[in-house]
DNA sequence: AAGATATTTTAACTTTATTTAACAGGTTGT
DNA sequence: ACAACCTGTTAAATAAAGTTAAAATATCTT
């Protein structure tokens, strides 16, 4: 069963929240503040964080800096007000594996904590991340790529976004998204970086024609492979 | 189509809803009372429910419970009251899926409609969607349109808009629908935009005279093939 | 710390996608 | 029949993405 600590002041919000995922079979246990929420994370083994961004004592940016020193995987998702941009930004700088802006559906929420369970299982248990894309292997620990009995080292920025692609297989991965988590700013020059990056995995992969870093215009990236 | 059980006590409510889901190609039927909703859901094969809680006979939380033991994936939605915190908390660990408070727009409705179903039936479509019109097949994931061995590769818009009409295929797909899914909103010139598409599209797939994208007046398109 | 090397960003230019504009027909209701 | 609005088509303008190379940073080595 999947524990998820969710932290949110507004107490009608987060009961409502909590309720609606136990009823949903997730292991949800709801803190008020920052601090009540620090203490529980250090106390229990969670496997998912919801955390609003603006609560007192300690707001959710700060807590999930704390959170990501002691395990820096874990999974942490902001809840945050419309169009909070700052906050987005310096969430994802906090380690934030996604965010949603509040009002959302409790469908939307639901659909990204599954999208990040499925993405986090298997490197929650320190095995090694590896993906298989078409005739390729990648490890993103190591940054290799190798096809066959060839490997070839890719660099930091490379490796980083082609372990997003790859942990989006088959869905969008979203310009902003990527850029923030990369790049940590979206601005138009880091844009133009990430195009220059995304010609290069193209053409690392270019020797199995079925595989495809597909654009999505205005939005983002698709990597299609089987 | 979508089938979709809508309970609603309040008359007015209850017709304007339907008709407005009629409208939006849903396959919408109304009841009026819990025990007239659990006698069509008990004799229909329904893809979703959308239930008021306070309702004569049996209230929407009871007969969501009794649905439930029947079919435990059906989506159900609650209509309910503003504020009304404890109906709402009961209604998740009845299995609820969402809830929308009234009054609600007609849009937030259909948004939320539509997430369910994108993740409910989605879950199971999205492996590998293919369409197949006239000559053509259609992959709505890579964008490619193919006849016999050739195969062309459509732009994001072009992709789009074809997939929308595919799953509308000889029903009719709204022009405010389509603008609202693929370009977010349907103002004059995206419409002219779509236009422009429409265009593009019936070029790609003119050499099978027996498709046609078919204008429906103030309407919308429809795709007609076998 | 200087020089060599690798990586990342910026720039310039090319290509492609999408939107807007312009004009020509259609459809509908009065 | 006519006014108002909707649609069809083509071409131009704008915006986004693709590519390559040079410039700027960062990293490594001695």
């Amino acid at each position: 069963m999947v524990k998820i600590l969710l932290a949110e002041d507004d107490h009608n919000l987060g009961s409502l929240l909590c309720e609606y995922l136990k009823a949903k079979n997730y292991d949800a246990k709801l803190a008020t503040d920052g601090i009540e929420a620090w203490e529980m994370f250090s106390n229990g083994d969670y496997d998912l964080c919801l955390l609003d961004i603006m609560m007192p004592r300690i707001d959710g940016i700060t807590l999930a800096r704390r959170i990501r020193e002691t395990d820096n995987s874990m999974p942490v998702i902001f809840l945050t007000a419309k169009n909070l941009e700052k906050d987005i930004l310096e969430g994802f700088s906090a380690g934030a594996d996604d965010y949603i802006t509040k009002p959302f559906s409790m469908e939307e929420l639901l659909y990204r904590i599954e999208a990040i369970m499925r993405r986090t299982r298997g490197s929650r248990t320190t095995e090694a991340e590896i993906y298989e894309i078409g005739i390729y292997r990648f490890h993103p620990l190591t940054q290799i790529l190798e096809k066959g009995d060839i490997s070839h080292k890719l660099t930091t920025k490379e490796s980083e976004l082609l372990r997003l692609l790859c942990s989006h297989k088959n869905e969008i991965l979203e310009r902003n998204y990527a850029l923030k988590k990369i790049w940590t700013d979206d601005n138009y020059f880091n844009a133009r970086s990430m195009d220059v990056y995304i010609t290069k995995l193209r053409k690392y992969l270019k020797e199995d024609s079925s595989i495809t870093i597909l654009n999505v215009h205005g939005k983002g990236y698709k990597l299609i492979s089987k």
